[in-house]
DNA sequence: TACTGTACTTTGACATTCTAGGCATCACTC
DNA sequence: GAGTGATGCCTAGAATGTCAAAGTACAGTA
């Protein structure tokens, strides 16, 4: 792993996926590319873990699918947030928040 | 899990045990309640994640541990970071804040 | 023709956390 | 002196999620 590359924990990418989605509809591979672009380089994802992903998310009725065409006509799967893929965001932002906030708290503990 | 509790993402236990280390030596029991106090109560740790995750620890060397008696004269197996371990600690800031970071760029992007 | 980049999928390995128990000792209360 | 709760350690099994590695397919290009 390079030194300016963070790891992914658990738990964190379906935030970054619904995050992603949430500029717009994509396919996975684009996903990738604007989680990269969005973190300025900091963070991959790898084609491994993002379809499982996809999949899991989409069970939950998170994301919705379908097949499309890109702008260059070559058929790829689309990616959509759902209403509630978009309050599931919020949760998992807050989560995330509320992690971070506590895990700054024990740093700052003497 | 209750409103005021964020789940442990995985990774994160490493860096509490150690930093919950890094203020003294302490029995397992106590490290929990240490992180406790150390997240002003937003941060759980189960007993059956804790002892595997002491065991880890200390299979690669960031921990020490010695039985010994705590101040009511009860059995306790005392643990003591390694110097070691403080440098894994200060590793495992480092991915903590690159992580915070990265999706911190990711959040505020548009 | 071969190669590169885009795009989706599956498989298996791996690590970590949690639930749910068990065990023992001690202090306190009824 | 029996029960209860807090202290203290440990294990087994399940669930979860991520990753590495591989395969498939097609379009463009050299």
């Amino acid at each position: 792993m390079s030194q300016t590359k963070a790891d992914l924990l658990q738990g964190t990418l379906d935030m970054l996926v619904l995050k992603a989605l949430g500029l717009g509809s994509l396919h996975g591979y684009g996903i990738i590319q604007r989680i990269g672009q969005m973190s300025e380089g900091m963070l991959t994802v790898e084609q491994g873990s993002l379809y499982p992903a996809l999949y899991r998310i989409e069970q939950r009725g998170w994301i919705s699918s379908k097949w499309g065409t890109n702008e260059t006509g070559r058929k790829a799967k689309f990616y959509t947030l759902t209403r509630a893929g978009r309050r599931q965001l919020a949760v998992e932002e807050a989560s995330w928040d509320m992690l971070a906030l506590a895990i700054a708290k024990v740093r700052q503990a003497t």
